[in-house]
Parts: structure tokens; sequence; C-alpha cells
RNA sequence: GCGCCUGUAGCUCAGUCGGAUAGAGCAACUGCCUUCUAAGCAGUGGGUCAGGGGUUCGAUUCCCUUCAGGCGCGCCA
């Protein structure tokens, strides 16, 4: 709909003398006083022709006017040109979208461009929680709308395995071996972790190792022992993470890149000898600070402690050199919020190395404020008191969980109350737009036993379908590629979330009020295609989103 | 104190790079299952778009400012 309105008016414009041509927006009005589509185009030229806009409104309007597409082309308020396509025309385009594959749905946004997205990457020294979950939703959501928008996409987690954190695992786990094997006062860390998780790895560990750690203690230290202890805990925990992850459909990752790897290969050192020679890097106070407010950061960085051990911010900077140099257009990182001072540092980073940091883009995703009963749920995973992305999947569903998140924006803050999700769950959009799908699965299914075709519409003839509702959906069905293209272009699924309520919105009640397998063969054949429309577009929608499509509910 | 995010219906949130009469779900109330699935439909009520300035043909959208909430400002991760 809005490719072949695009190719019109260009053809127009160009015959004016406009040689640079704009970008053409092409919008939905909210009035269906103003057509099926308006464009602001002529507004737009005003200042480069120097015209008023209505006049330029004008010539425009003459130019394509006669156009067998259109039914009607108008100029309204100060310059919008209002376009009302010809019932033949929204037919054949419906057929369009019914015989061709799902590429007559899709705009190559990413014009084959390489994007990679890193999401998640939680550290790796307990289960996800709900907060992981909104960013895994959002990741799985990018990565699929990117795919299918000419987006040649990576997906990627990165394992902080290098730190104190997981250390301090390693110390934790190994602290609840030592009372398993009767040690009860050896003492547990501080700050250590303390969910029950924890007892559960010691319990395994001491399965696998035996008690011969506990039994060396007094005469070699703990260390040998928090050392198997950590290795042991770290990879249960990337397990766990693994399995929480397939738990909520995330469709799994093309890579998982350890931090300490990058230091074993000696990309860290690499990279900071690099910053060096460009002189991005100095030192002061015994540290080794990299000089960010060379670029866009108000406050220098340390990358060497005057103790000689890296920071974190060491790590990342070879990790985003090394996503660098693999050469991506596009490199996306999913964040918790809580992280967004970082990004101006990493900005900086890329400009040190030399690339436009125009290519990094950093989507915040925002805390989750999860309740209970309306009152603020304290999490922390230290204390062992958290709501594990599991337990909201045992009880609210994956489905529900994913749409939830996805019909916000990922950077405004979500509360997310288990009761009420729970409560609700029957009630939950999510239920709206699956149910459409499965009642027109059935209404299909109805016809097949009568012997209808339901699933080739070649050489159908859609000129029974001429009710408001009928040319209305239709019309949505054909807006769906302007949907996709707006989300992949602004990175924000959440866009395809309100269009699938919307198009539910319209489909039930024109269930309600039309019966689609009637006496009339021509009638319902026709009925028969359009409710195939919808279910091709809600099933390609949900999917995009990770979200299933049942056939049944 | 400085920086970032947020403030839209009772609640949770959308609002398409400035567009026409600001929307949805939930909650409340009233009706509808001998008819392809009632997780549905029809209807009712609900708004100084946090407040105040500015920019212009036109502002929920852009700029400034005030207020409120969240987050961040470490040789932590």
């Amino acid at each position: 709909m809005k490719k072949d309105l695009v190719k019109i008016l260009e053809t127009a414009i160009q015959a004016m003398g406009v040689s640079a041509l704009p970008q053409i927006d092409v919008e939905i009005p909210k009035s269906g006083a103003h057509g099926h589509v308006a464009t602001t185009l002529a507004m737009g030229l005003a200042k480069a022709l120097r015209k008023p806009p209505r006049q330029i409104a004008e010539d425009i309007v003459a130019a394509i006017k006669d156009n067998p597409q259109f039914e009607k082309v108008e100029i309204a308020g100060p310059g919008f040109i209002n376009i009302t396509f010809t019932s033949s025309y929204l037919h054949a385009s419906l057929l369009q979208l019914l015989d061709g594959d799902t590429s007559m749905l899709r705009v190559d946004t990413g014009r084959g461009r390489r994007a990679l997205v890193e999401f998640v990457s939680a550290n790796p020294t307990g289960p996800l929680h709900i907060g992981h979950a909104r960013g895994a939703a959002v990741g799985n959501a990018l990565c699929n709308l990117l795919q299918e928008s000419g987006f040649s996409v990576e997906r990627e987690f990165y394992i902080n395995d290098a730190g104190r954190q997981v250390l301090l695992l390693g110390e934790s786990v190994f602290a609840r071996y030592m009372h398993l094997c009767g040690f009860e006062g050896y003492t547990f860390p501080e700050e250590g972790y303390r969910g029950d998780y924890i007892e559960d790895i010691a319990r395994a560990f001491r399965e696998k190792e035996g008690d011969h750690h506990s039994q060396v203690v007094n005469e070699e230290g703990p260390q040998k022992g928090i050392q198997a202890a950590r290795e042991f805990a770290y990879r249960k925990m990337l397990d766990l993470i693994r399995k929480d992850l397939d738990l909520f459909k995330v469709k799994p990752y093309d890579r998982w890149v350890s931090e300490k790897s990058l230091y074993d290969r000696g990309e860290v050192a690499g990279a900071i000898s690099f910053l060096k020679d460009k002189g991005a890097l100095y030192e002061k106070d015994g540290a080794l600070w990299f000089r960010s407010t060379g670029y866009t950061d108000d406050k220098d960085r340390v990358v060497i402690k005057s103790d000689g051990a890296n920071t974190y911010f060491a790590s990342d900077i070879a990790y985003h050199k090394d996503k660098l140099d693999r050469g991506y257009d596009i490199i996306i990182d999913i964040w918790g919020a809580d992280h967004h001072g970082y990004i101006p540092r990493i900005e900086s980073v890329m400009r040190a190395f030399g690339y436009d940091s125009s290519r990094f883009r950093v989507i915040l995703v925002q805390m989750v404020n999860l309740l209970k009963h309306g009152e603020p749920f304290q999490m922390s995973k230290r204390a062992g008191t958290f709501v594990t992305l599991s337990d909201v999947v045992d009880l609210v569903g994956a489905d529900t969980t994913k749409f939830i998140f996805l019909t916000r924006k990922s950077d405004s803050h979500l509360d997310f109350d288990i009761d009420v999700v729970t409560a609700q769950s029957a009630e939950n959009p999510v239920y709206y737009v699956q149910y459409a799908n499965a009642r027109i699965n059935s209404i299909l299914a109805n016809a097949r036993e009568k012997g209808l075709e339901t699933n080739r519409f070649g050489g159908v003839d859609l000129s029974p379908l001429s009710a408001p509702e009928e040319m209305e959906i239709i019309r949505k069905l054909l807006s769906y590629p302007m949907v996709l293209e707006g989300a992949a272009r602004s990175y924000e699924p959440h866009h395809i979330t309100f269009y699938l309520q919307q198009l539910a919105g319209i489909f039930h009640p024109y269930y309600h009020k039309y019966k689609v397998v009637g006496d009339d063969p021509a009638l319902t054949a026709a009925r028969l295609a359009l409710c195939a429309g919808i279910q091709k577009v809600l099933h390609d929608a949900l999917t995009i989103l990770g979200v299933t499509a049942p056939k049944r509910m």
C-alpha cells in the first residue's frame, strides 16, 4: 500500500522538478473522514519550493489524481493530501498478500547491513530474574524484527566470568560446602550469595568432589577448593541461565563471549596498548586512565587500578573493540537503565578506536518494579530474595510475560504486580490476540469440513468483500509492512504489539456481526480469504515478538 | 549539586522523525451464548496530556523553566 503510493508520489514530484527526493511520510489518518492514507509531503516541500503548501498540494494532486488505484484524492487543511483507494485496488493488494510468501509483508530496512545485538548478559552468579526477563523479551523480539527487516543479525551473550562476582560465587559455594562437610564454623563471605540455589550447588559439588577439599583447608588453605568450587558453580550457573532462557523461549544465541577468554587471548592487553599508542591513555596516581573527556564523557576513567588490577571497564574496552573489528554495521547493546551512565564512556572508546560512535546504539531497558499485593517487593540476589524468571514463567507463562514487556516502550518504568498479572492472566491482551488467531483457525477448519478451499486463494474473486468492516480489515492488513518498518527503524518492537491488538480489535466485532461460512459460495470464498489474510499477519507478527500462536484455546 | 529517564482517563500504558476530533487494556455499570470458540460482542461514564512560558499556520510531540518520581555520578561490578 505504502510502496505503491510512494512510487506514484515520487514520480509526480520528480516531474515537478524536485531533484532531491525527500523521504515520503505516509500516515494512516485517525479520522475516517480524511481518507485511507494521508501525506504531509506538500507541507514538507513548501520550504524547498518556496511556494505555499496548498499550491504544491494542488500540483501534486493534479499529477496523480487520474491514477486508477485512487478513488479520491483531496486536499485538506494546510496541505494534507488525503487519498482514498478504490476497492478493486485493495482487493488486488490483499490477493497479493495472500499469495506471496512472507516477503510480501517485508520492507527491506536493513539492506543487508550486519547487526550485532548483545542482550541479557547476566552475571553467572544466580538464576535470571524478572529484570533479565524484560531484557530477554525485548532483545529477542528486536533481533527477530531486524532479521525480518533485511538485517543480518547475530545474537550475543557476554559472560562476566573474570571479575569479583564469580569469585564471590565460588567463595559462597565453597563456604556452604564446608558447612555440609561438617565444618560449620567456616565463615561465610560477608557479601556472599545467600540464595537456596547456592546450597544446591554446594551439594552437587560435594557429590562430585567428595569431602577432600574440606580436609586440606587447614594445611593448604581454602584457595584450591574455592577455585574448584568457582569453576563448578560458574558452569552450573551458565547451564541454569541457558535453561531459563530456553524456558522463556528465547531463540538461542549465536555466540557466548567469555570475558575471561578476552584476557586469555590477550585482547585486553592488545586493546590497551592500542589506545596507549594513540595517546588516549595516561598515568596518574599510579593508575592508568582513559582520556574519555576527549570525547563525550564528563570524566576520565580508570582502566588499570594502582594495585595493578584491571577494572571491569578494561575488558569492556577489549570487548567492544572486538565487536568493531568483527565489522558490524550496527552494534546494539541492551542494558538495564541503571547503566545509562556507562554510555558516554563506551562511545568514547569507539571513537578512540577511530569508529563513528553512531554505529553503536544502546537500548535501555528500565527496571521492572516488582510488586506483590500492590507493595514493592525488594529483590536482592545476594540476600536470596528475588523472583526468578522461571518462577514467573511457571506462574504467568512465557507468552503473557513477553507480551506485557512488549506492550511498553523499553525505557519506561514498569510495574509488574505478580498478583495482578496472575489474576488477570485470563484477560490479558495477549489472549485477545491469540484468541483471534484460534478463532480463525476454527472457521477455516469448519470450512474445510465442508470441502471448501482454505489454503490457496489465487483465483478467488474478492469483490464480494464490500462491508465497511471488511474494507477496514483489508486496509489494516495492508498497513502491516508500515508498522514493521517503523518498528525496525526505531528499534522499538512494541509498535507491533499495539498493531496486533488493533487488528484483533477489528476482527472480533466482525466475527460477531458476519458469518464467514454461509450460503453464498462466492461471498464465503472471499471471506475465507480475508480470514486467512488476518491469520497470516497475526501469526507473522506474533512470531516476530516471540509469542506463540496457538491453534485452539 | 550535575547528568539521564519518566510524568497522558481511577489503575497500567500507547500516541507513528510537529499534524486534523488524544487512544487501548484493566477496573465500574447495563445487556448478549439453540448460529463458524463468550479468553468474545454491543453500550455507558471517565482527560486543565504534571504546572508555567516560548518557537509557528498548528505542540501530548521541539526549546526553556518549576514541581514530582526513578536511576546514575568509585582506582565497585
